[in-house]
DNA sequence: CATTTTACTTACTAAGTAGTAAGTTTGTCA
DNA sequence: TGACAAACTTACTACTTAGTAAGTAAAATG
């Protein structure tokens, strides 16, 4: 048996992709099982409970965006490309199918989840939360932007728009997310 | 029997006030049931099914969303003024334990609600952003607002970061949300 | 080669889901 | 007063849900 780790991660996708695009509460058990061709119990054998599954899924994401982050490949960028780089992963979302941010989608059912989810999601928004501020701290100091108020608070502003924006799409279109990214940048981007 | 109206009006309190707070997924009629101290069967018997019962939750928020903006208390504010007004609305779900807005939460789960719901969540968040965008091209051109890029960016920016700040109040707290409707303001006051 | 471990399947449970059909109570109105 | 209709209840169906317990085939390991 040689694809232990393969199973577990296909699995994680799924979950990844159903979250982003049904809901916690909008897809079960049966959906992955169904889409990886095998039966119910084995995703309970890989995860014991649709919250264990929850919690796998937003520990991932949280461990890549501190990879990502930490990579000299963002690390090194300036404060307009690491904006943009930002950008870039929700507009991946929106490419592939109107995917919407794992954050958002669970905020949204936060009172319908489990509580051990509930403490990823937080951890997860904190986080990107606290790299943007400081993104957005280092770009003013350097010229690169201009902008009113805290960066704490045009960090707040500018990820919740970009989590808004995604739902938006969905009823309004692509174009509808587009528009927010670029009004974003017209706001915060020195002349 | 006399309170026709009253049972009807009270369930689509109860099951605008579920949506907001665990989702379209995450209520049944049992909840709406329980609380109103009747069994499931009379629900249906106001509401054949809960894709309709949506779609008139949906309905009747678009009527008073009309009802309102043509309404003196609102038409004849200033520009600044009507921008609070906006905000208050949602300032009110966010005292109201937490509440979001009801076209994020049916937004996130537009991939697994009925089609007719979709289309009245697309038909609310239209008529909300056709006001918004007017609302911030008169203060423009009556010298109230200043801002860059279009009216109509400019309103699908604030409209989805209000939209993703009530959600980010769930994991973060209220103070994120104040913090975003107040960046809102300084971003776009004309000094 | 024997044992253990991995990755499942089969077969099930208990609870919850939306929805229905038929009967009951009660106020309204001709 | 009697018919009707509104607003239910009772009792049910068909289905889906997360989760479990016991068994199995095959690979890894000692």
């Amino acid at each position: 048996m040689v694809k232990i780790e393969n199973s577990k991660r296909t699995i994680l996708n799924l979950a990844e992709s159903l979250l982003q695009d049904k809901g916690f509460n909008g897809f079960s058990y049966a959906d992955i099982a169904s889409e990886l061709g095998v039966k119910n119990a084995a995703i309970h054998y890989h995860f014991a409970s649709k919250e264990t599954l929850g919690i796998a899924v937003i520990q991932r994401y949280r461990e890549r965006f501190k990879l990502w982050i930490n990579n000299a490949r963002v690390k090194d960028l300036s404060s307009e490309e690491k904006l943009d780089w930002f950008f870039s992963i929700y507009s991946d979302f929106r490419a592939d199918n109107g995917k919407v941010c794992l954050v958002g989608s669970l905020e949204v059912e936060f009172n319908s989840i489990p509580e051990g989810l509930r403490k990823e999601v937080e951890s997860l928004n904190r986080e990107m939360l606290v790299w943007l501020e400081a993104t957005l701290s280092e770009g003013r100091e350097a010229g690169a932007f201009r902008f009113n108020g805290s960066p704490a608070s045009k960090a707040a502003l500018i990820y919740s728009s970009v989590q808004g924006a995604l739902q938006m799409a969905r009823a309004l279109g692509t174009k509808k997310f587009r528009d927010v990214v670029e009004q974003n940048k017209q706001d915060v981007l020195a002349a």
